[in-house]
DNA sequence: CTGGATCAATGGCCGGACCAATGCTAAGCA
DNA sequence: TGCTTAGCATTGGTCCGGCCATTGATCCAG
């Protein structure tokens, strides 16, 4: 091949690159500043404005977060941080061994997927939809997953037993964060979620005081990302999935 | 509660709103061009400045494409609509016909997911997936990694562009994790992983060095799951994933 | 020692200017 | 007529300089 292909990239991508770069290789640590905006533009010979745009791109990535007249904090990268969590273990150790390898690889939504298998993939992936929502959801985001949080405590009050309010609430903040693969996702598993197993547990296990923590838990969520806490929403997300991994796993 | 946080935030992130909002609601159909910077820019009352950044996000975000001299092309497919005829669509109604911000819940296969989302989902999830297939990995299991594994070696010799091989043996693992949530997920995102925007970028950065990179670590990660190194899998598997990252986030 | 005022640094936003790429159109040619 | 080509208007790309708003640190008064 030997030919690099010539791509007339835009400034700002270039910069985010080269920003990127920096940051991976230790030269830009987390928890520390970048060089003010207008630093860097004399430093790289461009103008301002097109750092100032690769910044944005690199906060929409999630690797800065630009904090007005302070500076460009260089943030932790946030999938590190999900392991080394002894309640996740005991979930695995739950999990039944697997399928025939040799099973055709399809898609089949009546496969019932076991809650503990359920819980663990969403323990994963829903801190991150959470905090994510946090940062981007729109006002009209907020209203839906307030709409949802609204039935899902009329659900409550009405002593519902298949909790439609509960699974549109998580669906709107994973619809929030802006990432279609969460979505998808979320979407995919709470409609696996209500199997007959599954129910047998929730119906078994929900009691008063567990739907007081789950409504208030759910209002912190919520809080959260009204107010555009990213670790806020992430860790309240945290709190409630646990609670919910906990009592099932009390049985 | 009353007191409505405010939410101080940037021009350009509440520009970006609008105009996702827009696009969510077909206002900007998939395919169609964005008005002129200039023209958003006297619209909103804002600068073009905040308008360019508004638009670099979303770019980012996978929402639209940035073609020079000629327009902004909207690239997202509004879930609503959409009418094709996919053969495993399927709508979920989770709520009744409630308030107002009613979005559509639905499993729609035919979404494109950006490229960035998907590795962001499959970065959360896989190497949990990976750690979990090295412990309790069968050794049909394993084997059925190894065919994959052939395949996609194979793929490479033969220039492949959709990479079978290559899904498939993320599948595997998945499924040898023994957890169907996991499994399930990876069905879906890598149906989704070969539209056309992801395949265009697949072919435009799969260097031959790229494809060598690619080959060797997928070995690190059967050879750890063959070993039954939970460790060792669930970090090769990171190093696979940032590898890729850091490919799609360089075009 | 504490609290408040001050101030420099930094990001946020603006408007204009000019350049470069694109696509359309019409003139020119075979 | 049909195709090529040179303009040309449109649109994004980049830069500059300026001014405002927020933040954190510093200094001063009580």
């Amino acid at each position: 091949m030997a030919l690099e292909p010539i791509r007339n990239r835009r400034i700002y991508s270039q910069i985010a690159d080269q920003i990127r770069d920096l940051i991976a290789s230790g030269v830009y640590r987390p928890g520390s500043y970048l060089p003010p905006e207008r630093d860097l533009a004399t430093s790289l010979g461009v103008s301002r404005s097109s750092v100032r745009e690769a910044l944005i791109a690199l906060e929409v990535l999630g690797l800065v977060d630009v904090r007005v007249g302070d500076g460009v904090l260089v943030r932790a990268i946030p999938p590190a941080e999900a392991q080394g969590d002894s309640l996740m273990r005991r979930v695995m150790r739950l999990t039944r061994p697997g399928p025939d390898p040799e099973l055709p690889v399809a898609l089949d939504l009546d496969v019932e997927i076991p809650p503990f298998a359920l819980l663990q993939a969403r323990r994963l992936v829903e801190p991150e939809a959470a905090a994510l929502a946090a940062r981007r959801a729109t006002s009209a985001d907020i209203a839906a997953i307030e709409a949802a949080f609204a039935q899902n405590v009329a659900d409550n009050r009405a002593r519902s037993t298949t909790h439609p309010g509960d699974r549109m609430f998580h669906i709107r903040i994973a619809q929030a964060s802006g990432n279609a693969a969460f979505e998808q996702f979320m979407i995919v598993l709470l409609g696996h979620a209500y199997g007959g197993m599954f129910r047998r547990l929730q119906s078994l296990y929900t009691t008063a005081e567990m739907i007081a923590n789950s409504e208030s838990q759910h209002a912190a969520i919520l809080d959260s990302i009204r107010a555009g806490s990213e670790a806020g929403a992430r860790d309240a997300m945290i709190v409630h999935l646990d609670m919910v991994i906990d009592v099932f796993l009390r049985e």
